[in-house]
RNA sequence: GUGGCUAUGGUGAAGCGGCAUCACGGCAGGAUGUGGCCCUGCAAUCAGCGGUUCGACUCCGCUUAGCCACCCCA
């Protein structure tokens, strides 16, 4: 009871995106859409919750997003396994690829995604515990050129989205199943002979994971980093030259990239080529627009079979946040066509019938229907934005007409009902010719 | 999870230990059937709870939320 402030603001790292938010979600939604549906790729939905083991298993339990971040949904029953919401969208998707057998259709299977993510971590700015992430993922081919494929299309869509000037790619290759293996144990060796200078962080970590030293922000640990073994002179033949490859497709694209050795993800299932796309003006790792990499063992490691895969996904908020940052220009499609006035009680039916046809005919409408003088209806016809405003008094009831006023030239004129879609049609194309000539 | 800063009508801001102001926006009007300008009026238990005080929006504590940094990620 002490909360009834409480229960009326939004929980804690959530937001409500409010209708004027809207058209920046429009704007990335359709551009992403398009871009996916050009490249072939087809849509999938999967639930916002899962079993928690579907994450544990592949993000990693040590990871921090399974380690203190998962959102765990109340028990309704006894021996109920966990349910969580959803911390990102791969693990989903894999697991409904193999359970609907869709390594049966035509390889490479591409699918894409939008949707809602959740992280129990402390909300800051563009981070929070609901948010959306777009992306993709690519299964069943193992080439290097299905790694720049997946490059080219997230480029592509943020280079759709206005972005690409103000961004860079950074690169890196994780090794494979084998080498990645000696990777960590060459890294695991080098720092267990210098753990008393690591960070308290990367101590655990050294046990953990050690990859993850490799990204530590800490002055000693970065030095330590750069005087050790790097990932690329440890990779196997293969992974080097799958890097290799997927280097020259890019250069071939003419797409610019970093090659960061010490770029890994949070999430474990990564092997060989991982990415990341970030704003180049904030050297800050929060500037992170998304990103992505392959994961060959990941459908395997679930039991089904073995299939080669790269993904990406991106944070919508912080594209919204980009977007607005760099003042990029989204395309307003909103307009009122005509506004309904009514006096009278016999009118205001009428309007309603009007408002049916009007809309059946593609006509776009609005109206004040709790307001009853002339006056105030048609100053709302003005703040609403409409081109024309239609008069219906107790006269037009009774006849069937309606008074149409032009509110850009205040000219007006009255027409029977049965002429007024013609009549619209015409004035609305004037007034669009118009308003483009002004724009020019 | 740790630390710092912040919290005033819908929005953005002023303000002071004792009448809470301004702009924009909203609503209702400005003679009965005509908008955009203008004018008038209306709307805030000053985030919530508790304490100090004769008296608190103003000082103190807690809670909640936001911002920033760390951690980590999108």
């Amino acid at each position: 009871m002490a909360d009834n402030n409480q229960l009326l603001q939004a929980p804690r790292g959530t937001y409500d995106a409010l209708p004027e938010e809207q058209k920046y979600w429009r704007f990335i939604k359709k551009k992403f859409n398009k871009r996916c549906e050009n490249f072939n790729f087809s849509r999938i939905d999967t639930p916002f919750f899962e079993y928690a083991n579907l994450f544990t298993r592949s993000i990693g339990e040590t990871s921090d997003i399974v380690s203190k971040e998962m959102f765990y949904l109340a028990k309704r029953g006894e021996g109920e396994p966990d349910l969580v919401l959803r911390p990102e969208g791969t693990a989903g998707i894999v697991r409904a690829y193999i359970e609907h057998g869709m390594q049966n259709l035509p390889k490479p299977v591409k699918l894409y995604y939008f949707g809602p993510m959740f992280r129990y971590s402390r909300p800051q700015s563009g981070r929070f515990r609901q948010f959306f992430q777009l992306g993709f993922e690519i299964f069943g081919e193992d080439d290097p050129c299905s790694d720049v494929l997946a490059i080219l299309l997230s480029f592509s869509i943020l280079k759709d989205l206005k972005l690409t000037s103000n961004i860079i790619l950074e690169i890196n290759s994780l090794g494979c199943k084998i080498c990645q293996k000696d990777i960590r144990k060459t890294l695991t060796s080098y720092f267990n002979q210098y753990k008393e200078y690591l960070c308290p962080e990367c101590f655990s970590r050294l046990a953990e994971n050690p990859l993850r030293i490799l990204d530590c922000k800490q002055q000693r640990c970065q030095s330590l980093v750069k005087s050790g073994p790097q990932i690329v002179d440890h990779l196997c033949q293969d992974c080097k030259e799958h890097l290799q490859k997927v280097l020259e497709g890019l250069d071939e694209l003419g797409i610019t990239y970093d090659l960061n050795p010490s770029l890994v993800r949070g999430l474990d299932y990564y092997t060989r080529t991982v990415f990341e796309f970030r704003d180049k003006a904030d050297e800050t790792r929060q500037s992170s627009l998304g990103g992505g990499g392959r994961y060959d063992n990941l459908v395997e490691q679930y039991g089904g079979p073995a299939t080669p895969a790269v993904g990406f996904a991106a944070g919508v908020e912080r594209i919204i946040s980009k977007l607005k940052e760099y003042q990029v220009k989204i395309p307003q499609v909103k307009k009122l066509d005509v506004f309904l006035i009514q006096i009278g009680d016999k009118a205001k039916k009428k309007v309603i019938t009007l408002a049916r046809d009007l809309t059946d005919q593609g006509f776009s409408f609005n109206c004040c229907l709790g307001k009853d003088s002339l006056k105030s209806q048609l100053r709302s016809a003005d703040k609403f934005g409409a081109t024309i405003a239609l008069i219906i008094g107790q006269r037009e009831a009774l006849d069937d007409s309606v008074i149409l006023r032009n509110m850009l030239t205040s000219s007006q004129q009255t027409v029977k009902i049965n002429k007024l879609e013609n009549i619209l049609k015409k004035q609305l194309l004037k007034a669009k010719q118009a308003s483009e000539q002004k724009n020019n």
